[in-house]
DNA sequence: TAGATTGTTAATCGATTAACAATC
DNA sequence: TAGATTGTTAATCGATTAACAATC
């Protein structure tokens, strides 16, 4: 719940949405034109109550005595996270985690186009990872004046992430995804989330120690 | 709280602990020896009655009037999360993100070592990525006989995910880092992370638009 | 001792689940 | 109409926060 949130909506609600719409992508592929919150629940391992009150807070997508048509769901889920447009990106560094996000395999087909990525390293500087340019940071500036860039991923190593994350806000962009290890807290108009990917494979150390 | 939890410690408290891992590190190298509730608190964002009520789920870390000493803290946290200790690692799929994550540079200084990569791309097998050799996918079984391995990483396409799954519980190995987009359930003795970047990304793209 | 800060209980808040009326 | 399944309210559960006594 950001100070800024101006929607009522929960981010655990929010935090559950992905999860519906690759399933409902899942069921589409497969034909299915019709799906029950029971049928979800049990797929999903979630409680049915739970999924009917979580799309409910968006509106009423389904049909009583029906239940609901996958392909409508889908498409509203996506209306719901914006996920219905284009998004263009910038990485900012790309050592091994930067230019293994510009390859990143998952963007295709949903609307996100690596622009070019930025580092200080001059090995780097000119060098294209999957068709796309390492350019050098200090041509950042001009480039987010040229293009309309909506998100910045930081892949820097932790030292640098703090200015960086201070510069993209002054550049004007939307979102930052960072990858690395320090969190980033939202500022100004700036959405944030913060991947740590260390922290999961320790939670997994400390499951696998306690089952 | 999965069905063979033993512990009574719900899941919300162990993922902050990485996070408390984290900054206790960062104090550490910056030389400071004491740290109380109330600093912790205005530097994590997090109220101080959860994190010293967090800590007390464990035992009593600090000394009233005084606070919590760094070091002591820290290695009481990596004790509780069993990151004291070295895990062996494979990774099942060697694309983008198996390679990727062959290279990883956070497993440094950590106990985390990468063993092998497995797949079943001829023009993939045989090579070698970060000193560690990618093998074909039918050595795994003799691998795991050979090599005590504790965490299997999945970076296979989604399709293959479950049979992945089911081949690395039968093969006894302890922990699952899954990659692929699609989720693996807890299983028999197996300890799972499901790591969804895209979903991530999704809810990126809703705070961004609801600010 | 006085001051500081933990450990822990009690109060609050929010999220999940159950139940059922509405309705297709 | 009868059956099915949603939408929604009420009940439960758990997590967070506040408060303060214990104690270094």
């Amino acid at each position: 719940m950001s100070v800024e949130s101006n929607s009522g909506i929960s981010e655990a609600v929010i935090r559950r949405l992905p999860k519906y719409h690759r399933y409902l992508t899942d069921l589409e592929l497969m034909g299915e034109k019709k799906v029950s919150s029971a049928k979800m629940s049990e797929d999903l391992c979630l409680n049915a109550s739970q999924i009917r009150r979580d799309l409910n807070c968006f509106g009423g997508f389904g049909q009583q005595g029906y239940g609901y048509n996958v392909s409508k769901l889908k498409d509203a889920i996506s209306k719901i996270l914006h996920i219905d447009r284009q998004y263009n990106v910038i990485i900012i560094g790309a050592g091994n985690m930067g230019r293994a996000l510009m390859r990143y395999p998952y963007y295709k087909g949903m609307g996100f186009k690596v622009l070019a990525a930025f580092d200080s390293n001059p090995a780097l500087i000119g060098t294209t990872t999957s068709g796309c340019e390492i350019l050098d940071i200090s041509k950042i500036e001009k480039f987010c004046a040229e293009h309309e860039v909506d998100i910045g991923i930081i892949a820097t190593p932790k030292e640098a992430v703090l200015d960086v994350a201070d510069l993209l806000t002054k550049l004007g962009i939307h979102a930052i995804w960072n990858f690395a290890p320090v969190d980033v807290y939202e500022r100004d108009g700036v959405a944030v989330e913060n991947v740590h990917l260390n922290d999961g494979l320790y939670v997994l150390c400390y499951k696998m120690n306690n089952l």
